[in-house]
DNA sequence: GGTGCTTTTTGACCAGGGTCAAACAGCTTG
DNA sequence: CAAGCTGTTTGACCCTGGTCAAAAAGCACC
């Protein structure tokens, strides 16, 4: 782990972020000021479930797995985060502690922006108090969603659907890039990578073709009756 | 349905409520100035996944379920809502739609804030925003926790927290009521209800004492070991 | 193109929990 | 107290998905 100062890159990224995407930029821009960037290996911890943290983390590059972990040491992803999210925010609101560890699932470049800094701005200028509601909402209606995905559906229909979400809804036919490796799509969608693996092969047979990291789709309405 | 009145004891239950309960009693007494009432059966749908909705809602009594409902009808529960809790407020930031639907457990009396007001207060007032991100903050790790339980422990693991977290944490013996049928703590835990049944009966060798609704806990440490 | 990794797939097996049906309470109500 | 309901428990069965082990693909680096 190695700090540093924002590139010009970097501050496009931060001001593009699903937090600061919504205020106007010159606030932005003052909220950026103090911003730290820090950068990190594969599978280093960026901090664990109850340490004591305040700020809130931005994925600069890389990915970034949130995860809590059972008595028996398996890892549970509750999200996984690429360039542009923010994570970590409710800690800076609920007593400076992670309700969740955070990992990079890839070498990463993380920026951090002040928890106190934050706290003043969301009291004394609206749009950040604003800003800070809608990514919360946001936060609340994901997890909801995967809760949901995770209650009434089964790993092919999981797949199905996530296959979907990265699609263009014109198309019938067409075809992507998973934006990372099957194991952390596997976590992503609660799975075993075996699992994951069963549910592609069970797909074929609604058209959908994988060649590594490449899906590709035949026929999109065979797989929404899924 | 019928629409009605706040009572005294409303008024009350209201202003401890999750969100007013974290606001100055000058301003929680000023947004219940035109709230609504409503009292519903058992069974009442107050709104589906996808209604247009414009208020948050506030439990005075009775009990809520917020739930999805998956393609072959099977409803998946998000939460269950007790007197004093509050819920959609995502809603009346997120394009007002309702992202799951609710429906009255049992006989149960509503309140409604307009969420036109609410969204005006939030700008202009900064205590009334800060009330918002701290519910939201909530929302966001009590839906988290419930992620992390489905994923993570099985079903009398589940109960087995459930029951502690109904317990004070001194005594090691100690005994409580639900505040619910096992039916409507069955979809809480994400479990048919044979299945919680199985989990009660599990749990009897760990010092748990079920008889109708009273739940006995024999030896609190047995059951954290579980 | 070979060599040695890591990631993914496949197979075999097993456990958790959903479903259906039937037996059992616990309550109301007559 | 009997008769009905409704809610809960138990049993039998099955399906989904987890786990372990081994084969197969990919990929990077000679």
């Amino acid at each position: 782990m190695k700090t540093l100062r924002l590139t010009s890159n970097d501050r496009a990224i931060l001001l593009k972020s699903s937090f600061l995407g919504r205020l106007p930029r010159s606030t932005s821009e003052a909220v950026i000021e103090d911003a730290t960037v820090s950068t990190h290996e594969e599978d280093d911890v960026l901090f664990r479930q109850g340490d004591g943290i305040d700020e809130v983390f931005v994925v600069l590059s890389g990915l970034v797995r949130l995860y809590r972990v059972g008595k028996d040491g398996r890892e549970a992803d509750l999200a996984v985060l690429q360039a542009g999210e923010v994570f970590a925010e409710s800690a800076i609101f609920l007593g400076h502690h992670a309700t969740a560890s955070a990992r990079a699932a890839e070498a990463s470049i993380i920026a951090r922006l002040d928890g106190r800094r934050l706290r003043q701005l969301a009291v004394s200028n609206p749009d950040v108090a604003q800003a800070f509601i809608e990514l919360l909402c946001h936060r609340s209606k994901m997890v909801e969603d995967l809760l949901a995905q995770d209650r009434l559906h089964t790993a092919p229909e999981r797949v199905a659907n996530y296959i979907l979400s990265n699609c263009p809804s014109g198309s019938t036919s067409f075809s992507f890039r998973l934006p990372f490796q099957k194991n952390v799509l596997a976590g992503k969608l609660g799975l075993a990578p075996e699992a994951l693996s069963r549910a592609f092969s069970k797909l074929r047979q609604s058209g959908v073709v994988v060649r590594g990291r490449m899906i590709e789709i035949r026929d999109r309405h065979a797989l929404e009756r899924f």
